[in-house]
DNA sequence: TCAGATATTTACGTAAAAGTCAATTATTTG
DNA sequence: CAAATAATTGACTTTTACGTAAATATCTGA
């Protein structure tokens, strides 16, 4: 018994509008190697994986990554070399990744914290104009 | 009495030994009207104020926002309008931002979960291999 | 005073990440 | 089965965020 598929195919099109991102869009990503829908004759078909990698690449977006740098994040995620120094080198970078990962979410927390103090301003005064009225 | 000054200016090339980036870059953010660094003749000089802000770009660079985008938070900071509705309507953009972050956050977590995956399947191998040695 | 370091302006160049457009080629459906 | 709809490839264009180079100016210590 095989694990349950929970749909086999997506086209395109249902990408697209799921995502918000266009065609092009989706054949550059195949272009670059980060996903590899199979074909029924020319026309591309998306698997689940290829959904699914489709979203980690936005999120990487999100993230302000590149897609060298997205690319080689999923390579993280493959089968570890068998090879001690290439395990080792991946456990590297894997650490460096988690770092810069680390740094960003200070970023935000920093960002967040003044966001909230620039909206307490703007009430403060928000509720001075409501006085005044 | 007014508050104590650290060090009065920074010269271009303190910023990028500091900050580990061009002077191109840095004219470039000038150019874009986000720092303004006041003139002694012809040279730039950077006040404690310029600096902050090339680190507050830095910081928006490191979320993956646009030029674009760090004006538009930059802003965000200055004294909030006078007028109601802009006031309100600076309010709403403050809040989307938050959201914008608060998703970023979502992402690092994951992306973080993820890596550290990744680093135990690595680890295991890496285990099998010292075992077989 | 002058060589070397530091800065400035102007202008052209470039890489990344798509956008846009045109010409074809299926597909489907009323 | 003709006409609309959807997909493909290929080429060219655009935007962003700087890089690079040339010519000129300023400063600074020996």
């Amino acid at each position: 018994m095989t694990a349950p598929q929970k749909r086999e195919f997506h086209t395109i099109s249902e990408l697209t509008k799921e995502f918000g991102i266009s065609t092009r869009t989706i054949r550059f990503y195949e272009d670059e190697g980060l996903i590899k829908p199979v074909r029924r004759g020319r026309t591309r078909l998306f698997r689940p994986t290829d959904r699914r990698r489709l979203m980690f690449i936005l999120r990487g977006k999100r993230l302000g990554f590149s897609i060298a740098e997205i690319r080689e994040i999923m390579n993280m995620y493959k089968e570890p070399p068998g090879e001690e120094g290439q395990l080792r080198l991946l456990i590297r970078r894997i650490n460096e990744k988690r770092l810069e990962l680390e740094q960003k979410r200070i970023d935000i927390d920093l960002t967040i914290r003044e966001l909230d103090h620039a909206e307490e301003q703007s009430l403060a005064r928000l509720a001075e104009l409501g006085v005044g009225t």
